[in-house]
DNA sequence: ACTTTTATTTCGCCG
DNA sequence: CGGCGAAGTAAAAGT
């Protein structure tokens, strides 16, 4: 079977197509690009998505989105493969007979990203200056009756009665809301009013001026900055 | 020859490699990721750059750039790949022996990225409002005794001298600088100063201050603006 | 649906 | 070499 028809008939069946050989790439859309002649990796998804690798650099030297309008023709004996997406074109025509390699494949499995709130409370836990020096955690995930769960209850080095929400992403006026909520409670329960420190990699707009009218305090803790901590505590585990 | 052992010698003898397979893919680095089992298309390349691709979407899961050290192993007979650089390590685990295909491809070819200036000049010519309503293009390419070439010297309704520079990328400074040159030269030819006109699709901060100073006026005109102009030229020609 | 913000951003130029 | 801005940014989250 020729390679343009069985390159068909595989995106037809969801199968993902990787093609090489020799090739020119036009591109031209929003911007416009030329490639010379040379090999390459053409790799083809089963969403109509299309990548150019070239043999170096981990990024594709052009690409379309998924969704394309995936083409396969013979043009004067050559193979052209094109990928259109609204006004953007993509055109590669391979000066010889490319070689086919056709992947049959499943993945339904679910791709987690960041260290998880749980393992930003570990590392907090584990190193409480990340808050502020001379913070001493005292209670996890204390439950605030009516409110809800404070993620981290502590006092600073004055000894004053701190409530900490830890956030994995950027804060939201909500989430500012609900330390408000927590500090209400715990100042009914305790006579005064404790801090509140807003943990998390950044804040929007709205929670910064919710936090600045509330006296609730920001504190920029990013996954990234647990992570290691908490490699850290393992490495130093695995060392005693 | 197992697997392990082929991939090691192909990345020595710079091929790119894409192993296929069932797989579970763990990155910690700057941030951290989890990926369960699923089939997955390996790339890696002979610089050493490596690619985790899921059969949709087209942007890798998961990669590394180049320049990572690139482990095969045997880890109680499954094959797993690790790619480290710097303090950041992704580690694939093939749940069963991945399939395995070796490319050895050359490609020297100039990657041109953007419409070139030549043909932000030719755009020009063609559709000379681009620069501004009543701009005449008088000459193309004039040569400015020891100063170089104004790209484009033409005149304004009201009859004004006006010298064009055209950047295909972000103007800086020493493009303004240029253009005020051939404007001192031309204003010792014609005896008085010409308008002085920079296009491109954007100017750097000390660009735009040295415009301001020296009465230089910036024109916002995109590779992809006159890409347009030039297929619309192009369909017309073919249409007459 | 549109806008804003993030990103293991990457990439290039500027200072 | 560090910092800043653009990218065919892409993709996710907020509005």
């Amino acid at each position: 079977m020729p390679a343009v028809e069985e390159a068909r008939k595989a995106l037809a069946k969801g199968e993902v197509i990787v093609m090489a050989g020799p090739c020119e790439v036009v591109y031209e859309g929003r911007g416009a690009s030329r490639l010379g002649e040379g090999e390459r990796l053409v790799i083809i998804k089963r969403d109509r998505s299309i990548l150019v690798h070239r043999p170096t650099g981990h990024e594709p030297v052009n690409w379309q989105p998924s969704g394309s309008a995936i083409e396969f023709k013979k043009e004067e004996g050559l193979t052209v493969v094109t990928a259109t997406n609204g006004d953007e074109v993509l055109r590669i025509r391979f000066t010889k007979e490319p070689s086919l390699t056709l992947f049959k494949l499943s993945d339904e499995a679910l791709f987690e990203m960041y260290a998880s709130e749980e393992e930003m409370k570990m590392a907090l836990l584990a190193e409480p200056s990340l808050i502020e020096e001379g913070f001493t955690p005292m209670e996890d995930e204390r439950y605030v009756r009516e409110a809800g769960r404070v993620d981290v209850l502590g006092v600073d080095r004055e000894g004053r009665l701190v409530a900490v929400e830890l956030k994995r992403r950027t804060a939201t006026r909500d989430d500012v809301k609900q330390l408000m909520n927590y500090l209400d409670v715990l100042e009914r329960e305790f006579g005064k009013r404790p801090r509140g420190i807003l943990a998390a990699p950044s804040a929007t707009k709205t929670a910064r001026a919710e936090m600045a009218g509330s006296k609730i305090e920001f504190k920029c803790l990013t996954p990234k900055k647990c992570m290691q901590v908490i490699r850290k505590k393992k490495g130093l585990d695995a060392y005693l």
